[in-house]
DNA sequence: CAAAGATGTCGAAACGGCTTCTCGGCCTGC
DNA sequence: GCAGGCCGAGAAGCCGTTTCGACATCTTTG
């Protein structure tokens, strides 16, 4: 072919990717024509969009967004900033939100990062650096220089899970949850309660631990309160043996989260505890273990695909309405029955 | 400001962010001067160079890494392809991909997708389309025009888990794994063996059957092969259900998966066996769960560290030698081992 | 001490790949 | 034979980088 873009020479330097202009000249036409020929609507020939299609075709051609973006100014990126996206229900709600992106037609971009703010302010300089059309943000508590930035650059903001002032933000109504866990418990009875939480607690945490201390105190019951480390199994294991291993063990223990559950769950087994008959567990999420025979973990259910529709949904909005007071949506979590606790029917 | 875009048109239009333009005349200099102080190693004044700083702190501006990479003809972008990526030793692997990848100055695209090769293809489309530097394959089997598209666009392509001649590929020593496992059970006199598959399995997957049959084959045992639809968690104990609960039950069952192998536990615990005395297990991938009380799984370990710091090798070597024949590797994958089955000392 | 040369800094302009507007050429219909 | 419509070519613009040349300052030299 005509073609010799940079091949001879000495420098092997990139591959550049074939180009509007390739197909135009194999096509025997002009560089509009083809950008015509893959916009919808243009007025071309049949014909030659035939011809161009061709061309195309056999070249491989694929239109460059990034190139279109720059000027229609918009990138189809979006930002989802996790830190951990592997595990427990977080890896669900990602998971989702990609899924949710894709549909929607936009690229999902995975910030696989840590909590710390110099993290997350690299994170969203990446994020804005390739002009992202708007951050999901699924963990963390970004400073609010964080904020400002997306607002001076125009981009929307999702925060997902905790309380955010400043930006759109969803969340579960975790103390419904942990107060509707408690009252459960106490309704049955039992007057000590245990309640597994976790030293690295973000506020979504936090919330769950004190709206069921809160409650429990409320009712006359007597909580003792213990945290793992992390809000993971090894917490769980970690909470357990501080909560089973003592004089006056608990009779129901509400989790923060699924995980920490089957860390409670297995080492209270691992005591010679049976579930529910000698301990009653609660937990959080949801996740697909907590349906496990293993487990059967009665627990608060969050449905991520609801969440990454919420998600995207506000996402839609803000982009028609930027200046938007930010808005706040509250989830209710319903309580999924299995074997490590039963209320009665009636509450 | 004199600043005035598109500010009081009807059209609301997308707000653009801040260019280098907009720095460049709060700062009172050209564009090029504001492009050079964002240039390590560029000829600018200390004082010019502070002054387009502060302008551009000011402003909140971010070079625009899609415009800089249009010219560079580099996006940074790197593509993920997986389907279901919050499930099992994907989730991990994709988590460490992504970081391995952030790490390397990337930014990893998630593209979360079915199997079918439409959706391969709409894929491979959207990546090339955003002129990703690389994409890596975790799951799916690619139609070989998608290797032809790949080549044809010069990117780079690294596909785990899969034997696949046309590119470059990472897999794990399935078979070895599968033959020792035979071995082991063989040689503590178990002779009923069980093989727990799946009948979604990917080529990953049957390589693992196939071997395990073969071996207890060459070493005379039965095995009974059985399948369950998907190769997770209820498809185990689908298998479970077919393999215990029928007369001659095996004294030992291999799963190709962790997932699967949790199912077959649960099922057998469920139906009255213990574990190990009356049924040993082995799984593949050592997900965090194997390790948890519940299942103490014995199984094989598939590092998603390793591997996804081998994928990034790849790439790097790909990128700098793009011509080079595709490169194969292929890991081993050590046996840990727990409770559900302990070989003898000395295999 | 003046003139010539050597630096260093900065602005103008071109480029990359695309979209879109405008203009001109050609075909069609009467 | 002429008006009108369709289609293709050319050029401008998006936002950066980079080459080139214009100055200005500083050093060197006779």
């Amino acid at each position: 072919m005509t073609a010799d873009r940079n091949s001879g020479d000495k420098t092997p330097d990139k591959i550049r990717s074939v180009s509007a202009l390739h197909v135009a000249r194999q096509a025997g036409v002009s560089r509009s024509a083809v950008s015509r020929a893959f916009t919808p609507g243009a007025s071309v020939a049949t014909e030659t969009r035939e011809k161009i299609m061709r061309a195309a075709e056999e070249l491989g051609y694929q239109v460059n967004d990034l190139a279109r973006g720059l000027l229609a100014n918009q990138s189809r990126l979006v930002g989802l900033v996790v830190t951990k996206p592997e595990v427990g229900f977080r890896a669900h709600l990602a998971a989702a939100l990609t899924k949710a992106l894709i549909h929607r037609g936009n690229v999902p971009v995975l910030i696989n990062t840590g909590q710390t703010e110099q993290e997350l302010i690299a994170a969203q300089k990446t994020l804005l650096g390739h002009r992202a059309e708007a951050t999901i943000i699924l963990s963390g508590s970004p400073p609010s220089s964080f904020f400002e930035l997306a607002r001076r650059n125009g981009q929307p903001l999702v925060v997902i899970g905790r309380s955010e002032p400043e930006a759109d933000h969803i969340q579960t109504d975790g103390a419904a949850a942990a107060k509707l866990a408690a009252s459960h418990f106490v309704a049955h009875g039992m007057t000590r309660l245990g309640l597994a939480g976790s030293l690295s607690g973000t506020p979504t945490i936090t919330e769950r631990e004190d709206a069921f201390c809160a409650e429990a105190k409320r009712l006359g019951a007597e909580v003792a309160v213990v945290r793992g480390n992390d809000t993971d199994y090894a917490g769980g294991l970690q909470a357990g043996r501080l909560l089973i291993d003592r004089s006056d063990r608990p009779q129901a223990i509400f989790c923060v989260n699924d995980l920490i559950a089957f860390g409670v769950m297995d080492h209270a087994r691992q005591a010679g505890l049976a579930i529910p008959e000698d301990l009653s567990v609660i937990g959080f999420d949801d996740v697909p273990e907590a349906g496990w025979l293993a487990y059967r973990l009665t627990t608060f259910r969050q449905d991520p695909e609801l969440m990454a529709a919420k998600a995207v949904e506000l996402l839609d909005l803000r982009q028609r309405q930027p200046d938007l007071a930010p808005i706040r949506e509250r989830f209710n979590v319903p309580l999924v029955v299995r074997g490590s606790f039963v209320p009665h029917h009636a509450e």
